[in-house]
DNA sequence: ATATATTTGCAACTTAGTTGCATATTTGAT
DNA sequence: ATCAAATATGCAACTAAGTTGCAAATATAT
């Protein structure tokens, strides 16, 4: 049994980002690649199914992702943050992430980027700029 | 004693929204029209001093303006929302808020808002945008 | 193989926000 | 002004996301 695809892109992203290759985080990221949407941390665990975490790890996983820059914190739903990961995003901004307010489903917007703001008010140095959008999706529209 | 200014404009925008007029839904209006920027439930608290009311209370008197309009749910940070009055908003978009990374203030740049996005995802109805910026704000540039 | 650095799981904790319910206040009709 | 119906308030208990400390387990470089 060979190794798949996904987990040698996997192990090669910690490589590079000097991480400890570790099957908790081999596991998060590759449900991440996978996914390639935005999830919490309910959502992960779930999608790890039988490889279970610890809630703890799984925090812990995301956060050390976080810090060298394999994922990004997308977005606050329900009280709870939603990781990605962080292709698809300039070093100003991530891609547009729109929210139907009828089927509350989020999808990411990607190639789409709004003009970067210029700020008019003086002195305010702009590094990020992050857009949210809401309405309806093609499937509720 | 005469009533206030700041008292009269509470009381009208409660009758015209046909809210109790109810001294906590005053005292909290206030709040938020002196404070003139975006507030989360501890730092109201904070400001209505002695005059006092449970934290249910303000959640709940926040719902009832958020409701019918009066007040937006500006952004949340440190997993808290943050309330502030819904004047200088359009119905599609608010202003954009900016945090300064260093010192972690933030800030309504109103007046400035970015052009909506356009779906170029076909399907895709948007109704609101919302825009968060940040970097560093005058005094920590 | 081994020493060192790092990660993991567990239990306990923190914090923002919510719910149910009994009591108090507001309102509009009289 | 008084009263009934509608609504708001306070309290206690709860929920859910995320965090912390620590001992045990695993990864890495030599």
């Amino acid at each position: 049994m060979t190794k798949s695809n996904l987990d040698t892109q996997a192990r090669k992203m910690l490589k590079a980002a000097k991480l400890y290759c570790t099957s908790g985080r081999m596991a998060v990221l590759k449900v991440l690649i996978k996914a390639n949407r935005p999830l919490n941390q309910v959502q992960i665990a779930r999608r790890l199914g039988k490889e279970h975490f610890d809630k703890v790890t799984i925090y812990r996983t995301l956060e050390s992702l976080f810090e060298v820059g394999l994922v990004h914190k997308a977005f606050i739903e329900k009280r709870a943050w939603h990781f990605e990961l962080a292709h698809n995003c300039t070093k100003s901004q991530c891609h547009p992430h729109f929210t139907c307010i009828r089927c509350g489903d989020t999808y990411c917007l990607t190639g789409m980027a709004l003009p970067m703001a210029r700020s008019p008010h003086r002195g305010f140095i702009i590094h990020r700029q992050q857009v949210r959008l809401e309405g309806l999706c093609p499937a509720c529209a």
